[in-house]
DNA sequence: ATTATTGTATTAGGTGCTTAATACAGTAAT
DNA sequence: ATTACTGTATTAAGCACCTAATACAATAAT
């Protein structure tokens, strides 16, 4: 059960979705996956979009597919500790990126991220 | 001149582009834009895709079309200052959302932004 | 052996975005 | 008046994404 935006392709949103989980241990090391069909339910979306989801997440080395028992989370912890430094390092990267270009100084960068964590607006 | 994403539709790439430089005085208030064919040159981009984001933008109230002269930004002040904090809300907001689901706690944060800011890494 | 599940592949159709090629009406300058 | 520029509109084509409907080979459980 999620909805996605219509400004991206469904099957990069799965992809960081499911990114986020393994780098933050909602799917641990080694796990067998949900299958394609039952995403697919999960999602509402079509399975060949899953598919397609999941194959590239097989070229990035995350998830293995064992080609009639399912697809597994990779054991290689490392590269999940990685993962997980990746995204975060991305997304700070494109927001300051961002801010900077709206001309705010680091100062004014700092004290934002600080009340918007105060406020807690989600 | 300016190289765009391909996945995300070109002409909200250039939406937001013109929403920054509005934001951030590039173009003031008031001030005649470049003419669609122009703009479409220096994007490198098709005329229809400049017209389908000047379009929206319009729609926004954030320019206005001269029918055989041009287009001008805004001249309300007021509503630019909003544009800019509403850029900088969203930015924001996006981004805390993103590290909170990686599980970063804000002192987390903070450190992370104040690092990335004294590295200076673009 | 049969049944249900797995990943994978194929075909067809629909939609949105982008490009290309024109065209038109109105303004400004010569 | 002619010329060159505006925004705007239309038509056709191509492409990527998504969906729907199947189908197949291989595994696991009964």
């Amino acid at each position: 059960m999620e909805s996605f935006q219509n400004t991206q392709p469904i099957y990069l949103q799965i992809m960081n979705l499911i990114k986020k989980q393994i780098a933050t241990s909602v799917f641990n090391p080694g796990q067998l996956l949900e299958s394609v069909r039952e995403l697919a339910m999960i999602y509402q979306v079509n399975p060949n979009t899953v598919q397609r989801a999941l194959s590239e997440l097989e070229r990035e080395g995350l998830v293995r597919s064992e080609r009639t028992v399912g697809r597994y989370i990779t054991k290689d912890e490392a590269a999940i500790a990685q993962l997980h430094q990746n995204l975060v390092d991305e997304a700070t990267s494109t927001y300051i990126n961002n801010v900077l270009e709206l001309h705010l100084s680091p100062e004014e960068i700092i004290t934002t991220v600080k009340n918007r964590l105060k406020g807690d607006n989600t």
